[in-house]
RNA sequence: GGCCCCUUCGUCUAGCGGCCUAGGAUGCCACCCUUUCAAGGUGGAGACACGGGUUCGAGUCCCGUAGGGGCUACCA
């Protein structure tokens, strides 16, 4: 596939362990697994947790199970294992001091002893770190340091001059050298920061390019520097759009709930995702289809097809409002396409979580009726729930369902008791032999067919909305059909 | 504030100088179909942020302005 790289793809994704994943974070794991199976080659999961403070236990766990359900797969990283491991900072810690101190005996690293209210002294007075430590003496730097006093190693960016970055889809950005800090490479706890942790790792794990999402646009030449500095030849450099909130203000947050303009609460968490009964084929296609497109004007496509036309440069540059009223569109689409068995097995847990006990028979009877009727998984229980329900324990709806349009109580109870004996007298259940004779029988009767067919339909289904009238009475078979109507009248009357 | 990135219908996008009287999708509206709800069909409204250049010709290239986003931590 690649004909121009020799060296092997490879790509990360690398997150901090800091809780649920988030659907931005996903994609843009996703653009660089997109990035790495086009080439054939490999993608790798890191765990960057060298700020302890904000690591929550259990956070693997859930990245793993998000990449499975979208169906995501890991060639490197903890759990899989590989040749570069470990995957996970905390247990490289020797590998980035090693380098750290390397950079510091070739002098383009030095000891900063600056303390935590020296530098919020130095904020204070409106400016960055004043690079007091930059030249002391390693006399002087080895006294301090065997006073105890406490110190971090900082990177000494060049004073001039600019650093020019490639970035594969936006081309060449630069950057004056002096507009950037010294930033610190290890802190006091001898844990190294992100810049040098990133660096150490993809050089040492062979990463080829570089996929990130844009906030680390203004680093990017401070890591230009510091891949300089050591002597490595640098990946490729993308850095990805990023999602913003659905009425474009601000990056997606998960922190504040969204709320989309129907007034629904919008997912952004990978959990919220399966709890919302999307399928996980829709939201892979959903999010592939934001910041690039497949071509040849197609929304909907499957993971592998996109792989096969996947390509960096394609992506857009520009950020994009979370167009999520957009994935109940496509989920529908899954829904409509999929096989019935395959969505009845999907539906089935749904059916079970809302306290139905599913006869799966009944369920693959039921699915072809609600397929094109289902947004999400999630929507079968208020549509087709009572399916499943005990149907001995099935009640008569209130009368504001049972009484349709123009009508009042009479008019149901004579329409429906006049559709028993039409009933009982069908050689053939079938849907459309109902159908056609309760046509007759309404205009015999002198109804509409909607006001007929929906007398049934809350009489038989107890919902004003549901699957179709025939196909729902043909399921529940001729005898629950009538005992329900005749469950309907007396209701009408008891009620008059 | 400084620096960096971005800017086509409400939204996601196609467009990489003439094929654009700007295409698709979604959402919205209307009509058709119709037993509810959907689905489906047909049609409609809807965008090149603005101002300068460059060029025979600009949505497409350059500059500026405006707007949006991000960074500016011993967080990533």
């Amino acid at each position: 596939m690649s004909n121009r790289s020799e060296i092997p793809v490879r790509t990360r994704y690398a997150p901090s362990p800091t809780g649920p994943q988030h659907i931005g974070g996903i994609r843009s794991a996703l653009f660089g697994w997109l990035f790495a199976r086009h080439h054939g080659g490999q993608f790798i999961l890191r765990i960057e947790d060298t700020d302890q403070k904000r690591s929550v236990p259990g956070s693997l766990e859930r990245i793993l199970e998000s990449f499975e359900w979208l169906g995501m797969d890991i060639d490197e990283g903890p759990q899989v294992g590989g040749d570069y491991g470990p995957y996970i900072q905390s247990e490289r810690l020797e590998l980035y001091q090693t380098w750290a101190k390397r950079l510091v005996e070739q002098g383009t690293a030095y000891k900063c002893f600056a303390t935590t209210e020296d530098l919020a002294e130095m904020r204070a007075s409106g400016g960055g770190y004043d690079r007091r430590y930059r030249d002391i003496s390693a006399e002087q730097a080895d006294r301090l340091e065997a006073q105890g006093k406490p110190y971090v190693i900082r990177f000494k960016m060049p004073l001039s001059g600019q650093t020019t970055g490639v970035d594969m889809i936006r081309g060449e950005v630069v950057f004056e050298n002096a507009q950037l800090q010294d930033a610190v490479l290890l802190k006091s706890d001898g844990f190294p920061t992100y810049h040098l942790a990133h660096i150490v790792d993809d050089y040492h794990m062979k990463i080829s390019h570089v996929t990130r999402a844009v906030e680390w646009l203004p680093s990017f030449p401070l890591h230009i520097q510091i891949w300089e500095a050591l002597g490595w030849e640098k990946p490729q450099f993308t850095h990805l759009p990023v999602l913003l909130n659905p009425n474009g203000k601000g990056k997606l947050s998960k922190r504040k709930q969204q709320f989309a303009a129907d007034g629904k609460s919008v997912p952004v968490l990978a959990h919220e995702f399966i709890a919302a009964g999307y399928l996980p084929e829709a939201v892979m296609n959903f999010l592939t289809n934001i910041g690039w497109n497949f071509g040849d004007n197609r929304e909907v496509f499957t993971t592998q097809e996109a792989i096969e036309r996947f390509q960096l440069e394609d992506v857009n540059p520009a950020n994009s409002a979370y167009p999520i009223a957009k994935l109940d569109w496509l989920n529908s689409q899954y829904i409509q396409d999929a096989a019935v068995d395959d969505l009845a097995r999907r539906l089935k847990p749904v059916l079970e979580a809302a306290g139905y006990a599913v006869d799966d028979d009944l369920l693959r009877r039921v699915v072809p009726l609600l397929q094109v009727r289902l947004k999400t998984l999630n929507d079968v229980v208020a549509m087709a729930g009572f399916f499943f329900a005990d149907w001995q324990a099935f009640e008569a709806p209130p009368s504001e369902v049972l009484i349709q349009r123009k009508m009042d109580s009479a008019a149901a109870a004579t329409v429906l008791s006049g559709a028993i004996p039409v009933l009982q007298r069908l050689d053939d259940f079938g849907s459309e032999t109902q159908h056609s004779v309760m046509a007759a029988y309404a205009k015999d009767i002198g109804y509409k067919n909607g006001q007929v067919f929906g007398s049934l339909r809350a009489a038989v289904t107890g919902q004003r909305v549901s699957p179709p009238t025939f196909e729902t009475m043909e399921i529940l078979g001729r005898t629950e059909s009538i005992r329900r109507i005749e469950l309907a009248l007396q209701a009408l009357k008891e009620r008059a």
